[in-house]
DNA sequence: TTGATGTAGTTGCATAAACAACTATATGCC
DNA sequence: GGCATATAGTTGTTTATGCAACTACATCAA
């Protein structure tokens, strides 16, 4: 495929990803209707905690697409929000373990119910093959260049 | 279409954006290689004033899809970058239009030239057809939540 | 004409991202 | 064992975002 010639006004939006900003803003907002005094760069990092416990600021690293002092400093937030704490591995003491506390996981079913209804807003109008395309074309994206 | 229920595997990308974020990332490194020096935020401000010169910064938040704060801020950064100046409006003294200087006009041929190959790039191994309707979606996914 | 309301832009503050440089620990090879 | 190299995490700096509060100017209506 090595001619996807685009024409000019096509091109801005898939760029900007204007889309992801937009549910990225409702979801935060939605946080806040709900009373989740959380971000949702905060809310993605719990998500993989909530999936395993545990996990090493590296393995968050990589199942978030983040860099490591992005990680670092999202892990320093959580922290103070007494959401997460670190421990030290005792295998590899260059590994911070990272673990979830009561409050944490007291938010799992509430935020994950807003972040669902959320993207039934988002994707309201739209049918399911044409979603299941959407996903396939974004994944494709994201191997192409990670 | 009230029951887009999402496994919890699949929601997770669509709300985080990976894809954009790969798309920003590989824009912005494309453009260090080409020896360009701006963001992919300030890029995206001097795209629309290459559509068209002299917008008022209200303009280029809608175009943008940003606040007024942050094109307040980028329209500072582009300035001091000496890519576009501030002329008050005559007839309505809360204006100011954005005009891009010769640099600025200078940049947008090979600036362009590098987003497309970019984008190529990201989209390598996707047919037009999926594009066409992935396009669909994140414009619906918008104007469902703008 | 003036007073209420709306609009354009700026500033302050907290959070986050990208990149480079750094420390500490682990690993692998001689 | 000891040195080179790799890996995990932290810190500093610049840029950007989101929200709230603010100033200045415009508009509309009594």
């Amino acid at each position: 495929m090595p001619n996807n010639q685009f024409k000019k006004g096509e091109l801005y939006s898939f760029i900007t990803g204007k889309a992801s900003t937009a549910i990225a803003r409702r979801l935060q907002k939605n946080f806040k209707l709900s009373g989740l005094d959380i971000t949702i760069e905060q809310w993605s990092v719990l998500y993989h905690l909530w999936k395993e416990e545990g996990q090493s600021q590296q393995q968050l690293c990589d199942a978030t697409f983040r860099d490591k002092p992005s990680i670092t400093r999202l892990v320093d937030n959580l922290e103070k929000l007494k959401l997460v704490k670190r421990v030290p591995s005792k295998e590899d003491r260059r590994i911070n373990l990272i673990y979830l506390t009561k409050e944490a996981i007291q938010l799992q079913e509430r935020s994950m119910e807003v972040a669902n209804q959320t993207l039934n807003e988002a994707l309201n109008g739209v049918t399911n093959g044409q979603i299941e395309i959407a996903k396939e074309v974004l994944h494709t994206v994201y191997e192409n260049l990670k």
